[in-house]
DNA sequence: AATGAATGAGTATTCATTCAT
DNA sequence: TATGAATGAATACTCATTCAT
């Protein structure tokens, strides 16, 4: 009760001074998890820098403010995303079986994911605020839609796509989701297959 | 403890005390104002009673708690829409031109509208982190399923549902928003019309 | 989570304007209560007015201040335990058994009711600082030491008024409290019996 | 909640950033004397920030909560009572002259310090009501007794011990102090000397 | 290069009291 | 006579950021 509020070393007795390179990394995806958890409103320097264990002064040392600190988490969470469905794009054998794939991406990445899919979503509404975040969004939908138009054309592909987020978005919050089979039939009509 | 640590000081100026009957109603709308520029991070008491020209102490007497004043906003806003797509829906001669009802719906109601677009997201998201929000979400989603299944059946509800919600998320984002044909396209083909 | 703050009614359904005539003394019941429960500190209008079940305006109606409340209950407290040790000292025949008198009064009136033990505590520390309070200690212990002083001489009253003071005070915060025995052998090494 | 919340404004006049090393300890003593005076209620982080000069955020800087402060002032002034009263103790040639030792620690540690006393009653009672503060007056009153013991027996320590108690409380209150022949005499008595 | 200490603006909430009805 | 509404000062606490070491 009586210990300083900054002595979060609790169990740590002596300060090891780390040597740490990669510091900045490691808090690059902490900072995603407490998004995840808390919500970007909750996303403190200090909440940040309690999860990673590292002092308060560490944050604002590697990240010059806490816009910057929120970019760079989102800016990855968004490379990886796209990654992600890029590889499932590259992976469908000419045009055939489109909708089984897109299907295994919403119920397995995103559905199957809560924590990527809420992280979506917080950068989905941050992006509506933040013009520097936009860019991010904006790049991601780039490349998803890239990604789709190797298998279908461009008009399509904005409609699954949409039909994607739209699916995915209404199971994350219904009380009874759709089945998998009817996911999959929504996208089947979407593609005309 | 026993010197009124609250001891009030004489009145300072005049003391307009206005008689306002309907203040709960109109902060309600306020909030729902300041949420829609600001975001549900930055609405505050401070932020609401400024903006709805009402004392700090106001807020409070008026809304149990911050999470009371998000609750009765969100609440309000999700019954409007949701009255306001059942009489869309109820408008549209039996089965006929849904589509372009729905097309309608999305760029008049949801795209024309900035502040009811980013209203639903900010709900959205908020209620992914709190149930007592996830009821109202789920109430409304409900009642437009409803209204829906007037139409067609509810599988294709939930289908066309969850394309509408995804169009108008790409539309609010994209750079270059999709024309008002391919969205009428998208809903014409998941609607098999 | 909708309606306001007033709204304790709660049960009550609808507001049933009641005649209550000597609502000022429940009230004042109450507020005993509170602080014996809660603290001085803690007691405002507002937890005495939710623990009476009457509307917050009452509160004020029936005492002009937070002050004059607290006057009022520590009076009546005040009253009730001088009474109380009066009738017990009466009772005594003729300075016989005058220990056990004083020790059955420790063991049952004070340290058997934590009520009135904490609230004599309370009145003490609010008397330090409130002279209008002091007032209503100083005429308790003036009573108290009349009552003894009809079976010993008035030094003894004194020493004796403060050894029970002690070994009560000292009792209720121990760990491990006296025997009773030893709280009666305490009490006749003083009265020389 | 994008927009910083709590941006900083440009420096104001000019930034004195005190370097104060040791300044815990210095605001545990401003802790307790404002305690003293005011009592722990109004004993609040703003009242002992001005008292000590220093500002508001750096009460809760070196203290986690207002408990935490309040826990370290009164663990502070409980030993140095318990330790200046061990010392008074040792001092006392073997059993000879205990009852002046004690009418001197009453006489001079106690009423003629009006600070002690208050604290005394103020911790008391704040004990009664928060555990962690019950340890620190067990532990004092433990101590308190070893040293007593060093001279009289374990029952007469704790009579002796209450009745030092009682004495000093009653004359703290009392609008008649008693003489401190008469102190002493009471003393004397439950002494046996 | 790294961090503990410091700071002041801001947050939700509580509350005694006033007053119109 | 009673009371619901209103108010503004105060409270504990949080936090991004700065800076001396």
């Amino acid at each position: 009760m009586n210990q300083p509020v900054h002595a979060h070393r609790a169990a740590k007795t002596q300060r090891i001074r780390r040597h740490d390179p990669g510091r900045r990394d490691r808090l690059v995806t902490v900072t995603l998890d407490v998004i995840a958890e808390h919500g970007v409103a909750a996303t403190t320097h200090r909440a940040v820098a309690a999860a990673a264990d590292v002092p308060l002064g560490s944050m604002t040392y590697h990240f010059t403010s806490r816009a910057d600190l929120l970019a760079a988490a989102f800016s990855r969470y968004a490379d990886t995303a796209a990654t992600r469905f890029e590889e499932r794009m590259r992976a469908v054998p000419d045009n055939k079986d489109l909708s089984t794939a897109l299907r295994d991406h919403i119920v397995s990445d995103l559905l199957g994911s809560p924590r990527d899919l809420v992280l979506a979503y917080e950068l989905y509404l941050a992006a509506a605020r933040t013009p520097a975040l936009r860019v991010i969004t904006q790049e991601w939908m780039r490349r998803s839609r890239s990604a789709l138009e190797c298998h279908v054309e461009s008009g399509t592909a904005r409609a699954v796509d949409a039909l994607m987020e739209g699916l995915t978005l209404h199971n994350a919050l219904a009380s009874e989701p759709m089945s998998i089979k009817d996911i999959e039939g929504a996208l089947r009509q979407i593609l005309q297959q």
